[in-house]
DNA sequence: CTGGTTCCTTTTTTT
DNA sequence: AAGGAACCAG
């Protein structure tokens, strides 16, 4: 058991036996810096410190996932259960769940994702009268977002002077207003975003001394994974949190900070030894991952930095392959040629597909690499993109259960109150919302309420009935679990019957994902049950509410707590054998034998909207560094000519990163180098095998900065998007009603009990029989064959008919 | 109020 | 290309 030390090169062992006091880990791609992570806490257990007192956060549930597993493998029993390993969100959610009370929160406040977060905000911006087009979600969340990382509350975002600046450039001097409504919004709404799970916990420590002084008592060790990508909120916490014992350890790489769009900084990692004077500093600078070949261009790229901390990679593993830079004429084409060329790999050494990762910038990215793969029958998995919980009909479920446990969730509220549709429109939402701000209560209150507030007779019917459903599903969580609970809501709103009715792809893709979100709620209850039997750490952390709140209700919203901080990454298998397509972002951390850097064009990588200051640059180029250096023993660095972007071609510059890749490390002899051919790039220009083979193919285009024109009189005119309709193609049938005068007499009678069979006469349509009856009951539908113009959907609702007999 | 159509925007990266 | 918002007819 002891010779997990043994394992270990001289520095690494030199971080491990560090226990006391601050220590700054500086570990560069492929040093071994989880293993580090890991064999020290395992170290600080085995050397007594209780498990209880030991907290680790990284910034993916993967990571912790991974530290833990590690953890327990090394010890070889199950203390590792007790520690508190997760990502800083889940971490501060799970405290805060306790803690709440003390900001005025509920403790089964509502986590609002990113989507949540942009509805809000565009309510407030439409209920301030202010325009949605200058004061995009998007926009406005980011400001947010970027301040709320920062520590800057929404006062503090008025009075502050390049804010503000920055916003009457922009044309949207409101923005701090709308901060200030926001907030006030969530906080009514008993809701937390994402940023708050950092601000909130800030708070708490910050202006409550027992709290702070209890968590300072209870962490009396911390870890912190990936410290250059912490924000000042993150730095702050950590600050407070280590100030008691000191016994903070940090692990980063300043030359893989590539969240600053997040809100990192840089600055955190930089300044660690003038934080804590007595910080002891370790470099892991032996690179056990990349051949030769692949770390010195990674070394050689990132030497383009400024403001580095000085440190020197090596590895003592083979010179391996060059790396081969590859153009293909299209984005397609670069899929076809990966797809090709992972086949060849398979056959060629004998490769896995699991051993195989295609990185990219951007998500949108990863189309033209399904397709090929998929035609060329590879399996594959992607990772990143939507995750399950954001989408649309997992929502709406979600959301009915959101409302159960918290009913201030307005969010939850808007997404089902006419979902399934029930008669309550936007005309009654919007009044509901408004008496609920005019008389500040909850949406939900102004429902149970509803006669108060003047509803008509209808729409209050469809209210109560409602209100009716909602509260029966709560009283049901008293008594029956998460699952039984769920199950009944999906019933009970007919949303399970309605979809598997629904037998289009989507329709039944969405039907799966119900049955999917089910299981999941079944398994986490399952989980919940074993766990409360160990009593994990109830000792610390518990709901300090007096209030009598049922297992099933704490169950549930642990639950609905724990799904919002998932991402796609999380419900995936990193180990099946499939090939492993993500963005770069996602891929920090992990590493491959071959990996595919694919498209290294200029707007695209570096991404266009990061090109405008040096700090922007920097970072774009450090994700090239991430990229190049999650390969083992191959790599490829693909680019197409054009590639299609918002449905259109367009057409990009190879990368500025590529001109910085040292020639001697470089192998050009595949597909597409001649493309570099008379474009005086000097030492590009090398004719090949593979254009000889191919007769041009993927390669020949030859232009290597030509004009769209130009493309067009070598490759022909590009499809026309909207070709002309064929002239054997029947127009569409016209709906146009034959004229029918109304009878003298026509006066539209009472269709409530309107029944099959019935002759009737239509304004316009003219005579008919109806031949169906369907449509809810407050929105009731007849299909009527009408003499002249055919069957046709009536809603009676607002079509007048006379009934005849 | 509902369902269908058309028009418009979007994609940088994520907890 | 695709999803969402805005618009319109029944």
């Amino acid at each position: 058991m002891q010779d997990y030390l043994k394992e270990l090169n001289e520095r690494q062992r030199e971080a491990v036996l560090h226990i006391k006091g601050p220590l700054m880990i500086v570990a560069g791609a492929g040093s071994g810096k989880t293993k580090v992570l890991t064999t020290r806490i395992a170290h600080l257990m085995n050397s007594g410190v209780d498990a209880f007192n030991i907290l680790a956060l990284t910034f993916t549930n993967k990571a912790a996932k991974e530290m833990k597993e590690r953890i327990e493998k090394i010890l070889g029993n199950s203390e590792a259960r007790n520690l508190y390993v997760g990502t800083f969100h889940s971490v501060f959610a799970r405290i805060l769940r306790a803690e709440a009370h003390h900001l005025g929160y509920p403790n089964n406040f509502t986590i609002y994702d990113t989507d949540d977060a942009k509805s809000v905000v565009k309510t407030v911006v439409n209920e301030m009268n202010l325009d949605d087009k200058t004061y995009k979600p998007s926009t406005v969340y980011n400001r947010i977002s970027s301040a709320k990382n920062a520590l800057v509350g929404p006062v503090e975002y008025a009075n502050d002077y390049a804010l503000q600046q920055e916003d009457l450039r922009g044309n949207r001097p409101a923005i701090a207003q709308i901060y200030d409504a926001y907030v006030k919004r969530c906080f009514k709404n008993g809701a937390m975003d994402f940023d708050d799970l950092l601000l909130k916990f800030y708070e708490l420590l910050k202006g409550f001394p027992e709290s702070l002084s209890k968590y300072q008592r209870k962490f009396k060790y911390i870890l912190i994974d990936e410290y250059q990508d912490t924000n000042p909120a993150q730095y702050e916490i950590i600050k407070l949190l280590g100030a008691m014992n000191e016994n903070v350890c940090v692990v980063g790489d300043d030359a893989q900070s590539i969240y600053s769009f997040r809100g990192a900084t840089i600055q955190n990692i930089l300044q660690f030894q003038k934080d804590y004077e007595d910080a002891h500093v370790v470099m892991l600078e032996q690179n056990y991952r990349s051949s030769k070949s692949i770390l010195n261009v990674a070394n050689e790229v990132i030497k383009n930095n400024k403001g580095q901390i000085p440190k020197s990679l090596w590895t003592d593993n083979k010179d391996g392959e060059k790396i081969r830079l590859v153009r293909t004429m299209t984005d397609n084409d670069e899929g076809k040629y990966v797809a090709d060329s992972i086949q060849e790999q398979k056959l060629r050494n004998h490769y896995n597909n699991r051993d195989f990762a295609i990185l990219y910038r951007t998500n949108a990215q990863s189309r033209a690499f399904e397709e090929a793969l998929r035609r060329m029958n590879i399996a594959y998995t992607i990772f990143g993109g939507q995750s399950f919980y954001t989408r649309k009909e997992i929502k709406d479920f979600v959301a009915y259960l959101r409302i159960i446990i918290n009913s201030k969730d307005e969010e939850a509220l808007k997404r089902i109150i006419n979902f399934p549709a029930r008669g309550i429109g936007k005309t009654t939402v919007d009044k509901a919302v408004l008496a609920a701000n005019t008389h500040n209560i909850s949406m939900w209150e102004v429902l149970e309420r509803a006669r108060e507030f003047g509803f008509k007779a209808g729409t209050l019917e469809a209210i109560d009935n409602f209100v009716v459903m909602i509260k029966s599903f709560a009283s049901m969580l008293q008594n029956k679990n998460a699952y039984e609970v769920a199950v009944h809501v999906g019933k009970q709103t007919n949303i399970v019957k309605e979809l598997f009715n629904d037998k289009s792809t989507e329709g039944v893709a969405r039907y799966e994902n119900i049955q999917e979100l089910l299981n999941s709620i079944k398994e986490w209850v399952d989980t919940q049950q074993n766990l409360s039997q160990i009593d994990e750490d109830g000792t610390m952390i518990e709901t300090s509410d007096n209030e009598a709140v049922s297992t099933g209700e704490i169950t549930l919203g642990a639950y609905l707590q724990q799904i919002t901080l998932l991402t796609d990454a999380d419900d995936k298998d990193p180990n099946a054998d499939t090939v492993k397509l993500m963005t770069i972002h996602a891929a920090k951390g992990l590493e491959f034998g071959c990996v595919f850097a694919a498209g290294l064009e200029e707007m695209l990588f570096p991404n266009g909207m990061a090109v405008n200051t040096r700090e922007e640059l920097e970072e774009e180029r450090r994700l090239f560094y991430v990229v190049i250096t999650r390969a083992k023993q191959r790599l490829w660095i693909t680019y197409a000519n054009t590639r299609y972007r918002f449905g259109s071609l367009v057409q990009n510059e190879p990368s500025r990163f590529i001109d910085e890749l040292p020639e001697e490390y470089l192998d050009r002899s595949y597909a597409g180098a001649a493309a570099f051919k008379n474009q005086g790039f000097g030492a590009r220009g090398n004719t090949n095998a593979f254009d000889r083979m191919n007769g041009g193919g993927w390669g020949a285009g030859g232009g290597g900065r030509q004009s769209a024109a130009d493309a067009e009189k070598r490759y022909g005119a590009p499809p026309s998007k909207k070709p002309a309709i064929p002239s054997y193609v029947t127009p569409k049938p016209q709906s146009k009603p034959v004229e029918h005068v109304p009878s003298a007499d026509f006066v539209a009678s009472d269709t409530t009990n309107l029944q099959e069979g019935q002759k009737v006469e239509h304004q316009k349509f003219g005579f008919g029989i109806v031949t169906k009856m369907e449509g809810s009951a407050h929105n009731p539908v007849a299909t009527v064959k009408f003499d002249v113009n055919g069957e046709k959907k009536i809603m009676l609702n607002y079509a007048k008919l006379r009934i005849i007999q």
